[in-house]
DNA sequence: AAATTTCTTGTATGATTATACAACTTTTTG
DNA sequence: CAAAAAGTTGTATAATCATACAAGAAATTT
């Protein structure tokens, strides 16, 4: 009973306070998370921050670890509600640019954790899961169709895409979700044959 | 004879501290630009900056325009020794990938730019410049073969590929300069039909 | 309800860093 | 060479911010 309810208010807090940094985050950026804007943000006293996490950057962590999570969570929700391994792709690209979110802050606020993936190791390996999962979520489409090399290079152009079309939202207001989803969209088509794209279109999805 | 002399004296400093600025910056990214560390690098005292600028902001933004300006110049300077549009191509695309520099803290030193283009307007006018010319070189190249809308795509393709490459550069070692080249290279030579490619490697340059 | 533990606050401390500036040196001018 | 101007130094100042902590409030236990 004594563990179980210290246990649950400690939960309870620390995710405030990482759902509270990710908000600041998606406005401002990794730069703009101090200690002091987080507590403000759950509406707690700064001091609040040293007695559940181990410090700031403890926090930082385990909210783009969040961060990520939500990202995947929501494009495999997608991908479940898709008929086809064509609609499954779409479901990858569109997760990619949750149209709530493709702006200027938000696109600070990614491109400030690659940044800091080039500095500190675990930020890489983060950043490296997530590439996987894309990747293999990727994969799961296009095996039907493709092997071998050109599956791999289809994958990681699509991965650069999405990251570049993102880069390119920081400084380009002209860059629009539906330009970056067309732009990816148009140039899958243009990478596979009107057999393989067929194929894709009209086999069911597996499981 | 006055007015020279103290115009030459001042023009020598300023390159130093932007040149100086720049090593930083390519070895650590913007976050590792301090006053002090910069004049450190120029083996100056830390007040000399405020005597020859603005402030740190106004070295910071002439850095960059240092940064892109000689990064430009080296992409024109193998267009011309260029002999096809073909050629002139992949002259652009090895520019944007200098074999000397592709790596962890460069990725962070252009990562960091781009992130500051999100919130700083006058970076994000830098940025768009650069943009600019890279698609304006491209465009020099393709015109021959391509026009209209699958000129645009090819262009933004290509121009949202290296960035993406770059982001990818920052977290995954295994991401080497030529497997981004080759991949650029290959998805070009994949988005052109074997006449259009053809007559790029066959038709001289342009002046 | 008293004692104890858990939780929360606000502030103090120390580190980092941009900037201003007074003092000093070198160069130029007359 | 003396005076003035230009150039350079090192430090003082003030701002920002992460972290530590003492003190107090709330909840839990006995």
């Amino acid at each position: 009973m004594k563990a179980r309810k210290r246990t649950r208010i400690e939960d309870i807090r620390r995710e405030e306070l990482i759902r509270a940094a990710h908000r600041v985050f998606l406005a401002q950026g990794l730069a703009g998370l101090t200690t002091a804007s987080i507590c403000a943000e759950a509406g707690m006293s700064p001091g609040i921050l040293a007695y559940y996490f181990r410090g700031k950057e403890d926090v930082l962590f385990q909210m783009v670890r969040y961060n990520n999570r939500i990202l995947m969570e929501d494009i495999v929700h997608r991908m479940r509600a898709a008929a086809t391994p064509w609609d499954r792709l779409v479901a990858i690209i569109e997760g990619n640019f949750p149209a709530a979110n493709y702006d200027r802050a938000a696109a600070n606020a990614w491109l400030s954790v690659c940044a800091a993936a080039s500095t500190n190791p675990e930020y890489a390996r983060l950043q490296r899961t997530f590439y996987r999962r894309l990747a293999s979520n990727l994969a799961s489409c296009l095996r039907p169709v493709l092997t071998g090399d050109r599956l791999d290079a289809l994958i990681l152009t699509i991965g650069v895409m999405i990251d570049g079309l993102w880069l390119r939202r920081a400084s380009d207001d002209s860059m629009t979700r539906e330009r970056a989803v067309t732009r990816l969209h148009d140039q899958i088509v243009a990478s596979l044959t009107p057999a393989e794209l067929q194929s894709l279109r009209q086999t069911p999805a597996p499981h």
